[in-house]
DNA sequence: ACATACATACCGACTGATTGGTATTTATTT
DNA sequence: AAATAAATACCAATCAGTCGGTATGTATGT
């Protein structure tokens, strides 16, 4: 049912060119300062188009939380790393992957859905929702290879699975921030090869190998 | 100069009532849901006295995050990590009261500056050099802590204490963010729980000790 | 094949409410 | 009295959202 749109109909129909836009809009902007004229310059869109594809600009934010799930799923999943046989290293090519696409515009390389549930927790709950679910499902990529790596070197440890994966997201979203401060991106590029480290030295202090204290 | 308002003389001057209004509401709306009359509500004050007390919207931003960069370092200045002997305990002992005071609502343990640092990077520059000033000052007052710590344990490593003590703050920002998008604290400590370990392993899997693979 | 009918996608001028900011007046301090 | 702080009243610009209308695709009947 999508059709293109009489302005610019080569870039395909309204709904996907708005969600296309919020993604690099409110990347750099924002949600609360995005407007919705914005949004509609920027996919060459007329506001009509706008609330007919979405109810409220509450209810785009959400959209694009989702959009964002959908696409970053896809392009994780045809990533390079999933290939390593040790499920280490998967886990250990992850992150260098997250450091190798620290790359170009800071726009770019953040996280559309780790700004929005920032700025929206509060306000708006249906954004946050998708928010969480964005990130919580990505992480949950990362359990299955963390898990085996565990077991493959019979790792006991005071820590799941799934707290080390959740990490992960909290040590580059904050690698982020830090980028957005200072302006530029070798400090998040530090903080993930302070993570890569810690991953490693996790499973090679393993008290059968060595102990500790 | 400055005086109590007529209304609720008793909180103090406008300009520090706005500063604080400014801490909480940003906290939990961001930076530009907060509207200028939120804040005056939230003050007590009325629109006359925000503008006669910061020259625009923005000013108010900065000084609100050069006002959070005062208090919190007189907070944690007099915080008690800093008695241990062991310099090690001391960067310990930070990492354990970051986590301690996760508690009680969102708003009130998230960090001011991450947030708008995060919101306004591109577009207002002054706020996030204000910001950025905040995370960077309170970065290095670990360093010289890490850099004992270092030194003590004759630990050679390919790792600055600087890029250290900005890795904590990086997890602590991301960490805040998973708590907002998941609106459940637990998984900040899980995290703050796992910078805890790394620094533990670093400083105990010095190459000395203990070789690695 | 062709006309009619209907639903959907998009357009763009418009609105009421709200925004950041200003100008003027009033109160307080020194 | 001079200067500063706060209160009040106000404004132009912008906001999210609305609404009547048009363009397009599809189903049906002949």
């Amino acid at each position: 049912m999508p059709r293109p749109t009489k302005q610019d109909p080569e870039r395909g129909d309204a709904r996907t060119r708005l969600l296309e836009a919020a993604r690099d809009v409110i990347r750099t902007k924002g949600f609360a300062a995005t407007t919705v004229s914005d949004l509609c310059d920027s996919a060459g869109v007329t506001s009509g188009a706008f609330f007919h594809n979405f109810k409220s600009k509450e209810a785009l934010g959400a959209a694009a939380a989702d959009y964002w799930a959908e696409t970053t799923s896809e392009f994780f999943r045809s990533a390079p790393y999933h290939a390593h046989k040790d499920p280490l290293d998967r886990v250990l090519g992850y992150i260098d992957f997250r450091g190798a696409i620290i790359d170009g515009d800071l726009a770019e390389f953040t996280c559309l859905v780790g700004t929005m549930a920032q700025e929206v927790y509060r306000t708006y709950p249906g954004i946050r929702d998708a928010c969480a679910a964005s990130i919580l499902g990505h992480a949950a990529t990362l359990e299955t290879d963390i898990a085996e790596a565990m077991s493959a070197r019979n790792l006991q440890a005071d820590w799941t699975p799934a707290s080390l994966a959740l990490h992960t997201q909290a040590v580059l979203q904050g690698a982020f921030i830090l980028a957005k401060a200072t302006g530029d991106r070798e400090v998040a590029l530090d903080s993930v090869n302070h993570l890569r480290r810690y991953v490693e030295l996790l499973f090679q202090a393993a008290p059968s190998r060595c102990e500790a204290r």
